[in-house]
DNA sequence: ATATGATATTGCAATATTACGATAATACTA
DNA sequence: TAGTATTATCGTAATATTGCAATATCATAT
Protein backbone atom coordinates (compact mmCIF):
# COMPACT_ATOMS: atom_id res chain seq x y z
CA UNK A 1 0.00 0.00 0.00
CA UNK A 2 2.20 2.62 0.88
CA UNK A 3 -0.75 3.81 3.30
CA UNK A 4 -0.22 4.31 7.30
CA UNK A 5 -2.78 2.12 9.04
CA UNK A 6 -4.72 4.56 11.50
CA UNK A 7 -5.48 2.54 14.43
CA UNK A 8 -2.32 1.10 14.90
CA UNK A 9 -0.37 4.12 16.75
CA UNK A 10 -1.75 5.80 19.45
CA UNK A 11 -3.03 9.76 18.85
CA UNK A 12 0.17 10.95 21.30
CA UNK A 13 2.12 9.61 18.75
CA UNK A 14 0.17 10.85 15.45
CA UNK A 15 -0.12 14.17 17.28
CA UNK A 16 3.92 14.26 17.51
CA UNK A 17 4.61 13.07 13.92
CA UNK A 18 1.95 15.89 12.43
CA UNK A 19 3.96 18.28 14.02
CA UNK A 20 7.13 17.59 13.32
CA UNK A 21 6.00 16.75 9.41
CA UNK A 22 5.15 20.79 9.59
CA UNK A 23 8.64 21.33 9.98
CA UNK A 24 9.82 18.14 7.93
CA UNK A 25 10.56 20.38 4.95
CA UNK A 26 13.31 23.20 4.65
CA UNK A 27 10.74 26.01 3.05
CA UNK A 28 8.68 25.73 5.69
CA UNK A 29 11.21 26.30 8.46
CA UNK A 30 12.64 28.79 6.40
CA UNK A 31 9.26 30.45 5.96
CA UNK A 32 8.55 30.15 9.51
CA UNK A 33 12.23 32.23 10.63
CA UNK A 34 11.45 34.43 7.83
CA UNK A 35 7.93 35.42 9.29
CA UNK A 36 9.54 35.94 12.83
CA UNK A 37 12.08 37.95 11.67
CA UNK A 38 9.96 40.65 10.64
CA UNK A 39 9.37 43.21 13.27
CA UNK A 40 6.19 43.94 11.41
CA UNK A 41 3.83 41.41 9.20
CA UNK A 42 5.37 41.88 6.05
CA UNK A 43 4.28 38.61 4.13
CA UNK A 44 4.08 39.09 0.58
CA UNK A 45 8.09 39.15 0.22
CA UNK A 46 8.17 35.75 1.38
CA UNK A 47 8.11 34.47 -2.39
CA UNK A 48 11.11 36.81 -3.08
CA UNK A 49 12.75 35.27 -0.04
CA UNK A 50 12.67 32.17 0.17
CA UNK A 51 12.84 31.60 -3.99
CA UNK A 52 9.76 29.65 -4.60
CA UNK A 53 6.86 30.15 -7.02
CA UNK A 54 3.95 31.77 -5.11
CA UNK A 55 1.57 29.12 -5.61
CA UNK A 56 4.57 26.76 -3.64
CA UNK A 57 4.44 28.91 -1.05
CA UNK A 58 1.23 29.64 -0.54
CA UNK A 59 0.56 25.57 -0.07
CA UNK A 60 3.28 25.57 2.16
CA UNK A 61 1.90 28.41 3.87
CA UNK A 62 -1.41 26.10 4.30
CA UNK A 63 0.48 23.40 5.94
CA UNK A 64 1.73 25.79 8.42
CA UNK A 65 -1.53 27.45 9.16
CA UNK A 66 -3.12 24.05 9.46
CA UNK A 67 -1.37 23.33 12.51
CA UNK A 68 -2.25 26.48 14.20
CA UNK A 69 1.70 27.92 14.09
CA UNK A 70 0.68 30.72 11.89
CA UNK A 71 -2.61 33.28 11.25
CA UNK A 72 -3.40 35.66 8.69
CA UNK A 73 -4.32 38.70 8.81
CA UNK A 74 -5.20 41.62 6.07
CA UNK A 75 -3.26 44.40 6.22
CA UNK A 76 -3.97 46.72 3.20
CA UNK A 77 -4.37 44.27 0.01
CA UNK A 78 -1.85 41.74 0.92
CA UNK A 79 -2.08 39.03 4.01
CA UNK A 80 -0.38 39.88 7.24
CA UNK A 81 0.81 35.80 8.42
CA UNK A 82 2.27 35.74 12.04
CA UNK A 83 3.44 33.37 13.97
CA UNK A 84 0.86 32.27 16.41
CA UNK A 85 2.97 31.96 19.86
CA UNK A 86 0.52 30.65 22.36
CA UNK A 87 0.15 27.46 19.68
CA UNK A 88 4.46 27.65 19.34
CA UNK A 89 4.84 27.29 22.79
CA UNK A 90 2.36 24.32 22.72
CA UNK A 91 4.22 22.48 20.25
CA UNK A 92 7.53 23.21 21.71
CA UNK A 93 6.13 21.47 24.50
CA UNK A 94 5.23 18.75 22.42
CA UNK A 95 8.58 18.07 21.53
CA UNK A 96 10.01 18.73 24.89
CA UNK A 97 7.66 16.12 26.42
CA UNK A 98 8.88 13.47 24.04
CA UNK A 99 12.14 14.04 24.26
CA UNK A 100 12.46 14.15 28.11
CA UNK A 101 10.19 11.13 28.41
CA UNK A 102 12.52 9.03 25.97
CA UNK A 103 15.49 8.33 27.38
CA UNK A 104 17.76 5.55 27.41
CA UNK A 105 17.41 2.43 29.76
CA UNK A 106 20.32 0.26 28.24
CA UNK A 107 23.62 0.48 26.22
CA UNK B 1 8.58 18.70 -10.69
CA UNK B 2 8.29 18.22 -7.26
CA UNK B 3 11.94 17.99 -6.26
CA UNK B 4 12.88 20.18 -3.61
CA UNK B 5 15.94 22.86 -4.89
CA UNK B 6 18.85 21.91 -2.88
CA UNK B 7 20.42 25.62 -2.92
CA UNK B 8 17.62 27.42 -1.78
CA UNK B 9 17.84 26.70 1.81
CA UNK B 10 20.39 27.17 4.47
CA UNK B 11 22.34 24.18 6.10
CA UNK B 12 20.40 24.30 9.46
CA UNK B 13 16.85 24.92 7.58
CA UNK B 14 17.74 21.64 5.90
CA UNK B 15 19.27 19.97 8.93
CA UNK B 16 15.90 20.82 11.02
CA UNK B 17 13.64 19.24 8.46
CA UNK B 18 15.78 16.29 7.96
CA UNK B 19 15.22 15.44 12.03
CA UNK B 20 11.53 16.64 12.11
CA UNK B 21 11.49 14.15 9.17
CA UNK B 22 12.57 11.32 11.20
CA UNK B 23 9.33 12.23 13.92
CA UNK B 24 7.20 12.70 10.99
CA UNK B 25 5.92 9.34 11.54
CA UNK B 26 4.04 8.09 13.90
CA UNK B 27 5.09 4.50 13.52
CA UNK B 28 8.81 6.06 13.93
CA UNK B 29 7.34 7.86 16.99
CA UNK B 30 6.49 4.35 18.15
CA UNK B 31 9.40 2.46 17.69
CA UNK B 32 11.81 5.13 19.27
CA UNK B 33 9.62 5.08 22.56
CA UNK B 34 9.35 1.73 22.73
CA UNK B 35 12.86 1.03 22.62
CA UNK B 36 13.51 3.51 25.21
CA UNK B 37 11.07 2.12 27.23
CA UNK B 38 12.61 -0.86 27.12
CA UNK B 39 15.39 -1.65 30.59
CA UNK B 40 17.22 -3.82 28.24
CA UNK B 41 17.69 -3.79 24.61
CA UNK B 42 14.78 -6.07 23.74
CA UNK B 43 14.14 -5.42 19.96
CA UNK B 44 13.47 -8.38 17.73
CA UNK B 45 9.56 -8.23 19.34
CA UNK B 46 9.03 -4.19 18.40
CA UNK B 47 7.21 -5.84 15.12
CA UNK B 48 4.65 -7.47 16.92
CA UNK B 49 4.68 -4.38 19.25
CA UNK B 50 4.28 -1.60 16.28
CA UNK B 51 2.09 -4.07 14.13
CA UNK B 52 3.73 -3.55 10.88
CA UNK B 53 5.62 -6.54 8.99
CA UNK B 54 9.13 -7.25 9.40
CA UNK B 55 10.47 -4.90 6.38
CA UNK B 56 8.69 -2.15 7.16
CA UNK B 57 9.75 -2.13 10.86
CA UNK B 58 13.58 -2.65 8.94
CA UNK B 59 13.04 0.32 6.44
CA UNK B 60 11.83 2.80 10.01
CA UNK B 61 14.84 1.98 11.71
CA UNK B 62 17.05 2.33 8.93
CA UNK B 63 15.90 5.92 8.67
CA UNK B 64 15.90 6.44 12.33
CA UNK B 65 19.45 5.27 12.65
CA UNK B 66 20.74 7.14 9.96
CA UNK B 67 19.47 10.49 11.60
CA UNK B 68 21.53 8.67 13.93
CA UNK B 69 18.97 8.31 16.96
CA UNK B 70 19.62 4.48 17.38
CA UNK B 71 22.44 2.45 17.11
CA UNK B 72 22.47 -1.56 17.28
CA UNK B 73 24.59 -4.32 18.21
CA UNK B 74 23.96 -7.93 18.07
CA UNK B 75 22.85 -9.69 21.23
CA UNK B 76 23.38 -13.39 20.37
CA UNK B 77 21.21 -14.00 17.72
CA UNK B 78 19.23 -10.72 17.73
CA UNK B 79 20.49 -6.98 17.37
CA UNK B 80 19.96 -4.52 20.32
CA UNK B 81 18.46 -1.48 19.17
CA UNK B 82 19.19 1.46 21.31
CA UNK B 83 18.60 5.14 22.02
CA UNK B 84 21.98 7.37 21.29
CA UNK B 85 21.64 9.60 24.20
CA UNK B 86 24.41 11.86 22.89
CA UNK B 87 22.58 12.30 19.39
CA UNK B 88 19.17 12.18 21.33
CA UNK B 89 20.48 15.52 22.86
CA UNK B 90 21.73 16.93 20.24
CA UNK B 91 18.34 16.98 18.14
CA UNK B 92 16.36 18.35 21.45
CA UNK B 93 18.92 21.32 21.44
CA UNK B 94 18.03 21.99 17.52
CA UNK B 95 14.74 22.09 18.14
CA UNK B 96 14.75 23.98 21.22
CA UNK B 97 17.62 26.22 19.51
CA UNK B 98 14.86 26.36 16.45
CA UNK B 99 11.76 27.09 18.85
CA UNK B 100 13.52 29.36 21.17
CA UNK B 101 15.41 31.81 18.47
CA UNK B 102 11.97 31.72 16.45
CA UNK B 103 9.59 34.75 18.23
CA UNK B 104 7.35 36.67 17.75
CA UNK B 105 7.48 40.47 16.67
CA UNK B 106 4.01 41.25 16.02
CA UNK B 107 0.13 40.72 15.62
C1' DA C 1 30.31 -26.81 7.54
C1' DT C 2 25.17 -26.65 7.96
C1' DA C 3 20.98 -25.48 9.86
C1' DT C 4 18.39 -21.99 12.24
C1' DG C 5 16.56 -17.80 13.85
C1' DA C 6 16.77 -12.81 13.18
C1' DT C 7 17.39 -8.81 10.47
C1' DA C 8 18.26 -6.48 5.94
C1' DT C 9 17.50 -5.86 1.06
C1' DT C 10 14.95 -6.03 -3.26
C1' DG C 11 11.06 -5.31 -6.13
C1' DC C 12 6.87 -3.50 -6.72
C1' DA C 13 2.32 -1.15 -5.93
C1' DA C 14 -0.30 2.55 -3.71
C1' DT C 15 -0.34 6.91 -1.86
C1' DA C 16 1.59 11.43 -0.51
C1' DT C 17 4.39 15.39 -1.26
C1' DT C 18 6.38 19.00 -3.86
C1' DA C 19 6.48 22.19 -7.49
C1' DC C 20 4.76 25.25 -11.00
C1' DG C 21 1.75 27.42 -14.77
C1' DA C 22 -2.77 28.95 -15.44
C1' DT C 23 -6.65 30.70 -13.42
C1' DA C 24 -9.83 32.22 -9.88
C1' DA C 25 -10.92 34.79 -5.91
C1' DT C 26 -10.17 38.64 -2.83
C1' DA C 27 -9.64 43.31 -1.06
C1' DC C 28 -8.53 47.70 -1.99
C1' DT C 29 -8.31 52.12 -5.15
C1' DA C 30 -9.57 55.30 -8.43
C1' DT D 1 -18.18 49.87 -10.80
C1' DA D 2 -13.79 48.78 -13.25
C1' DG D 3 -9.07 48.07 -12.57
C1' DT D 4 -5.13 46.47 -9.94
C1' DA D 5 -2.35 44.09 -6.79
C1' DT D 6 -2.16 40.09 -3.87
C1' DT D 7 -3.14 35.53 -2.43
C1' DA D 8 -5.55 31.00 -3.12
C1' DT D 9 -7.00 27.13 -5.90
C1' DC D 10 -6.83 23.87 -9.83
C1' DG D 11 -4.62 20.78 -12.84
C1' DT D 12 -0.79 18.19 -13.68
C1' DA D 13 3.89 16.18 -13.63
C1' DA D 14 7.85 14.52 -11.03
C1' DT D 15 9.56 12.59 -7.02
C1' DA D 16 9.33 10.61 -2.32
C1' DT D 17 7.32 7.78 1.12
C1' DT D 18 5.10 3.83 2.87
C1' DG D 19 4.05 -0.93 3.00
C1' DC D 20 4.53 -5.83 2.16
C1' DA D 21 5.93 -10.41 -0.05
C1' DA D 22 9.86 -12.71 -1.45
C1' DT D 23 14.50 -13.30 -0.88
C1' DA D 24 19.12 -12.59 0.79
C1' DT D 25 22.34 -11.92 4.49
C1' DC D 26 24.18 -12.45 8.96
C1' DA D 27 25.50 -14.44 13.50
C1' DT D 28 25.10 -18.10 16.30
C1' DA D 29 24.50 -23.04 17.63
C1' DT D 30 24.77 -27.81 16.50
Amino acid sequence: MGASNLTLHSQKQKDIAAVAKVLAHPARVAIIQYISSQDACICGDIVDKIGLSQPTISQHLQVIRSAGLIKGSFEGKSICYCIDVVRFKELQNIFNNFFNTTAANCC
